[in-house]
DNA sequence: TTAGGGTTAG
């Protein structure tokens, strides 16, 4: 490169050199030419020098080169372009503009709005139709909604709201805080699309779940006059994932092979990802080993394929074959296990990776392993996971306060979980629905609903699962007109329409409290067909109120829709047995011998020292099984010191949790937890216990009993809610 | 005639 002419520095500060009001005046000088031909750091800071020294940087356009070059290029610094930035003293619009451009698609968008700001208070031009786009997008970063709007009335006021591009990332911007609504109007209201306008909004419903309206978006766009293009078909591939429309998907595929559509590598990992999330395994293998170039999503994709379908060990050799691995690649087969009901073994995967320091856990891998944690009620692990959190600094967000929550809520730390709640200032609907959910599993169905109303001082908008919470906190309260109301506030006052799950809930609500007919009445006027979970409840709230005539029209609907419900002839056969029907049951049990239903084993898990210990029913198997046995001889004796008598009932019923024909009832999986938990942990410690069916009436008393001979506290976790046991009395206030 | 907006895995 050949040296600048320096004489030039005369010229430029020559009083009789023309003023300059030609912004390009030095569009033509050498050391200009050279930044377009600049390809580095170094060099860039060698012209930079160079302009300092000739006066040149006293130029507005000439300066504005150099922020471009240094801002915008391939080897840009976002650190240089601002420092440069600082030293120019009058910078152009189009300085102030790639500052802001570069700041919007930086770690640190923020900045692209504090430029924003001080243009508007020291820059001597207005922000442009170019200026805009870019302080919007660093919004939509953001997701800034109110800010935002701000700016959406600035545009509006500077008239280019007109303007494709300014429109295009408002679009984008609403999309990003989740307003679909305020996006589509935008949309609407524009005289003019291009394909960046479909592809947003397209993308945007996709992205939100509203895969049907971005599929019929695409329609729409086929009858107009604009083509889509490659970033068009991502959008719509990942509507028919999540849609798991597989035809249509295969039809999208081989229209991108007909039209000629460029087949990038995001959209090759998208028609990827279709296949997978549509069940297609095989197809997806294929078209994976047809592909030219493949990076780490296109392994991790089709890595989750295989976790999602349950092929866990072809996901782990192709954990194993893949050139390099990333956090997500192990979180895609956590999240599987635990998603697929492995919790065990999420927990394991997630033990393996802290061992082998292959990557490093993220806010995704300590969500799954939190909602693992859940399942299994392993609180060491959770808490564990809970410390490391604040000891590395991680940011809580929304996810893993919910995740927190859930975990703390479902090990049976309501305190906890509280906790977590309290010391957090932002809270989405998802953070308030886990704590609702918190209260209801554990009885405080008040507190619950008193949640829900601050939550709305909080001006947080409930969301069906919200609603599915709150009616389960008045089912395990007894809050009947509660319920009642909050069913028909749902939709007059929320403008969310009750689902099945509503429908189950009330149902549960109103026959618990006895309102068999109302129930009943409930079902007949349901605008969708009821599901087995509607029919469930209403058999469980015939068992509690002996209801024979209305069970045996509730089991049979429910066998209508699962044949296979071994629950469900368990309940019968409770009803018979407490009306004394002894007939029925026999008959009841040989129906089931014939169909080869066998009801599903209970099964106790208690976590010690960060080790979980899972008991059956009448199981031998821990190396500890001859002192629990003693334990529970033990415990027996004591029992009957104080004139406790088995409920013989629950003897000679086939109860839900166990066949009592085989196994004694001191032999019930939580009486072995608690046995061991009594052995085992300090006299401090709460026993904690997690069991997979509900918790028979025997064990119930006993518990009771024992919280208050042996002074222990005792938290069981049945399949519907928590136990909380505590000097002979349980929170459930045994209505459950 | 110095310039711009939209996309994928967990």
């Amino acid at each position: 490169m050949a040296a600048p002419n320096t004489n030039l520095q005369c010229d430029y500060l020559n009083p009789n050199f023309p003023t300059v009001n030609n912004d390009r005046f030095f569009a033509n000088h050498p050391i200009i030419t050279m930044i377009d031909r600049c390809s580095n750091t170094k060099h860039l800071k060698t012209i930079h020098a160079q302009m300092l020294r000739t006066g040149l940087f006293s130029d507005p356009y000439s300066a504005s080169k150099l922020i471009q070059a240094s801002a915008l290029s391939q080897f840009s610094s976002i650190q240089y372009a601002r420092k440069v930035f600082d030293q120019i003293p009058n910078p152009n619009l189009y300085s102030w503009n790639a500052l802001i451009r570069a700041y919007s698609s930086s770690p640190q968008p923020i900045h692209s709005f504090l430029i924003f700001i001080r243009l508007t208070y020291e820059g001597c031009e207005n922000p442009n139709k170019f200026t805009y786009p870019f302080v919007i997008k660093a919004l939509a970063e953001l997701s800034d909604l109110q800010v935002g709007k701000g700016l959406h009335g600035m545009v509006v006021k500077s008239g280019f709201i007109w303007d494709l591009f300014v429109l295009n990332s408002l679009i984008h911007f609403y999309v990003q805080c989740g307003c679909l609504k305020m996006a589509y109007q935008v949309f609407l209201s524009m005289p003019k699309r291009d394909v960046v306008s479909w592809n947003s909004m397209i993308n945007g419903f996709a992205q939100r779940d509203c895969a049907d309206e971005a599929l019929d978006l695409f329609r729409e766009m086929e009858g107009e006059d604009v083509k889509p293009n490659d970033v068009t078909m991502v959008g719509v591939l990942s509507a028919c994932g999540k849609k798991l429309d597989l035809e249509f998907g295969r039809w999208v595929h081989s229209y991108i092979e007909k039209n000629g559509i460029r087949m990038s590598l995001t959209l090759n990992n998208v028609i990827l990802d279709m296949y997978t999330k549509c069940g297609s395994v095989v197809e997806a293998k294929r078209f994976f080993d047809k592909m030219e170039e493949k990076d780490i999503i296109s392994w991790t994709t089709m890595l989750a394929g295989y976790a999602r379908l349950g092929d866990f060990y072809a996901a782990r050799s192709l954990l194993a074959a893949m050139p390099c691995q990333n956090i997500a690649s192990w979180n895609a087969l956590i999240s599987a296990y635990e998603q697929n009901g492995n919790p065990k073994e999420a927990v394991a995967i997630f033990n393996e990776l802290q061992l082998s320091k292959k990557a490093k856990p993220d806010e995704v891998t300590l969500v799954s392993t939190l909602s693992a944690c859940a399942q299994l009620g392993a609180m060491d692990l959770g808490g564990w996971i809970h410390v490391y959190i604040k000891k590395e600094g991680i940011r809580l967000n929304c996810h893993l306060i919910t995740a927190l929550i859930d975990m703390y809520s479902k090990c049976g730390d309501l305190e906890k979980a509280l906790e977590v709640f309290h010391s957090v200032d932002k809270r989405d609907v998802f953070v308030w629905s886990a704590m609702i959910a918190g209260l209801a599993m554990h009885g405080f169905g008040r507190d619950a609903i008193e949640l829900f109303l601050k939550m709305q001082e909080a001006k947080v908008e409930p969301n069906c699962v919200t609603f599915t919470n709150l009616l389960s906190a008045c089912s395990h309260s007894g809050l009947v007109e509660e319920g009642r109301d909050f069913f028909r506030q749902m939709e007059l006052v929320y403008d969310i329409v009750p689902v099945v799950k509503h429908y189950a809930c009330m149902v549960d609500i109103l026959g618990r409290a006895g309102l068999l007919e109302e129930a009943m009445e409930l079902i007949k006027n349901m605008p969708m067909a009821p599901a087995a979970s509607v029919w469930g409840a209403l058999l469980g709230a015939c068992r509690l109120h002996s209801n024979v005539d209305l069970a045996e029209h509730a089991f049979a609907r429910l066998l209508e829709l699962e044949p296979q419900n071994h629950r469900a002839y368990v309940l019968l056969s409770n009803i018979y047995a407490k009306s004394g029907k002894w007939d029925k049951v026999s008959e009841l049990r040989k129906v089931m011998r014939d169909c080869g239903l066998k009801k599903e084993p209970g099964c106790s898990s208690i976590e010690v020292d960060g080790i979980v210990h899972e008991f059956l029913v009448g199981d031998n198997s821990h190396p500890l099984s001859k002192k629990i046995y003693s334990k529970l001889e033990e415990i027996a004796a004591r029992l009957k010191s104080v004139g406790y008598v088995s409920n013989k009932s629950q003897l000679l019923q086939l109860v839900e949790e166990e066949d009592t024909q085989e196994q004694a009832l001191y032999l019930h999986s939580e009486r072995l937890a608690i046995a061991f938990g009594l052995l085992t942990m300090r006299p401090s410690q709460p026993i904690r216990i997690v069991k997979n069916l509900r918790v028979c009436g025997d064990c119930h008393s006993v518990a009771k009993l024992i919280s208050k001979l042996y002074n222990r506290e005792i938290i069981l976790r049945d399949r519907y809610r928590f136990h909380h046991f505590k000097g002979g009395y349980c929170s459930c206030k045994d209505y459950w």
